[in-house]
DNA sequence: TATGAATGAGAATTCATTCAT
DNA sequence: AATGAATGAATTCTCATTCAT
């Protein structure tokens, strides 16, 4: 009775946290990173001490939203490794994700500089791991070159994310410039031209 | 009176300028782009009020060192593209650049956030130039995919260029990543197709 | 109905007000008299709102804790009053007082600056009364200063109960200051002269 | 010329560095060492962020003060030693300070509470050193019992200058009080009984 | 022109207190 | 009665910018 264990009036505890999340996911994307928790606070519609409470430092808050957010791309990773085809699921995870940095912008911008040292290594080696799954499956379908390894995807994924807050940045620049580093990622002789050739020199 | 082009007093005028954007670009570089004026002004030597002087804002001051680098590399870009292979050139400046980057990490960093706004659309105009004339002349011999434009190449470099910072950055990734990205911007059947066709030639 | 002097299912209700002033008096004794409510509520076990509804105000909270330690001293004059030696009782009495204020430090240190405006006379007043018992006994077998009156007497406990929070504050240094004031309600010629006297009797 | 090593300017710097010293004094004294910085601001007439400026930490000016005070009382110890009756130098320099701890209360208050960790060793030494001097001649001529050490007067000198924030004290008060400590200072039969005893002894 | 002190709006954070559950 | 989430005023401190010297 005297131990504060019970679980039940944290129903409008999560629902706030929720809130708050999204409310500075929103807020950072807007305004960039250094955008004040007072901002965070109107959008989420609470009192600024509410959400001191809820991540008792702004880092804190930035660390929730970045783990949040590698959560959801390490989900969307396992979901394409599972039903996906082999071939394309990395590309396609690829894609995916600089799809949702364009929303996201400084928050996915965020996710590189972890140079405010979030301490988030559990969330991104969860990712990595992956990521790893997808890049492995596709080598094995002799889709990506064999001797790519993980880091160069998440190194490149997440250069790519960053380039999203380019000033230039559109749709079609997006396209083609995925394009190159997909084909950085295929194999030298790609495939129908050679096979054509190779069939003719096999005979 | 303001603008450093006209001729009178500003013979140490134009050296304190010189040494602001110097100490700026290192502080910048030291301590993120958050740095205040006036450690800029501690390492300058120089009072706050001259910072204030020379640059009326800290935007300008930031335009001024964002200008300054674009300068920089489009004069690289250039030696390069009057001196240099071009079938290497531009993998050439693409390497420097990145390396560079690693050094001005925040400072190039601010480059591609030009969230901060910093007109500096004539500087980027330039260097896009230069590197228009570099990414021409690989075409021209073979060296980078036809189709291939001007603005993937910026692009690329810019998201390069931010990776730098990434926690995890370090030479051996540079060389992958980047050695995915060349490989990208390589024209299909690089060499060895050519042995195929080589063959059907011989009949 | 809130007093806690009414019957019911107050069992638990002054139970808890019993934790939160030990946990309080704790609390205060390790990180100074600025400590926030919300760590008494931890210590005590209980929830914030519980603490405000047994003292509506830290006011409130501060007052009981020095009502009880008032108290706590009265009781234990009073005893030293009932079975101690007249001539050294009081003295007795003030070193206790100053050795548990050793250990309550900041909160004894609260009882002083009573710039908070604790309304606590009356506990102030039964404290001087019994002190006053203390005293008068003393001077009565001679052991101490017919001039000295009562309220020389607390505020010299006090101002060493506050000495206590010196930084320099040791065993040996309380030892010797106290034997200082002790020496300065000792009547003036407390023995030797007698000795010369008794010396000279001997004769 | 562009080294800031110029001592020209800071003719207002040092003024307003006095004049928030003082204001500080003010305020503490008034509202107790907790009063806000604002209010500090306010009652020197300057900017809030010129305390911060001149004390770039709430415990920075905490500090000043304390080694402004301690100095202040090294000083009038100094001169009472250089010119005072050695006899009564001592208690004079007591007296005096206390006098001064009424006006400056919680300013006097915070001196005792190095708890808050101000680190003002050194001056506290020289203050210790001048005490030092009074005692010590006031003990060569007979006033003082031999065998009482220096931080016995000066941790009695610090109590009751905390106790000086009773909301009982008054002048009265601090007579007696005063007066059981000298007492408790003064050697046991004071003068005249031992020149009597002396004179015997000495047949 | 350079200097550096002053300004004051803004940011993060704390905490006593209130109130819905 | 107890719980603990929410509130929001207050506080310390920072920093771009202004201005007297």
């Amino acid at each position: 009775m005297s131990t504060p264990k019970n679980k039940g009036v944290r129903a409008d505890g999560r629902r706030n946290r929720a809130r708050i999340l999204a409310a500075a996911e929103g807020v950072f994307a807007d305004n960039g990173p250094s955008a004040s928790t007072e901002q965070i606070a109107v959008r989420a519609g609470v009192a600024i001490g509410t959400i001191f409470r809820h991540f008792p430092t702004k880092q804190a808050l930035l660390q929730a939203i970045m783990k949040d957010l590698l959560r959801q791309l390490t989900d969307q990773a396992d979901a394409l490794a599972a039903n996906g085809d082999p071939a394309t699921a990395l590309f396609t995870f690829f894609t995916q994700t600089v799809e949702q940095a364009v929303r996201k912008k400084s928050v996915i911008d965020l996710l590189a500089r972890t140079g405010i040292d979030l301490q988030i290594t559990e969330a991104v080696q969860l990712l990595d791991h992956s990521v790893h799954t997808l890049l492995t499956r596709a080598q094995d379908v002799g889709a990506i070159t064999p001797t790519t390894r993980t880091d160069e995807v998440t190194t490149l994924l997440a250069a790519m994310c960053q380039a999203t807050t380019l000033p230039s940045w559109n749709p079609d620049l997006q396209h083609r410039t995925l394009a190159v580093i997909f084909h950085g990622l295929t194999p030298n002789p790609p495939n129908p031209p050679n096979q054509a050739n190779d069939k003719q020199a096999e005979h």
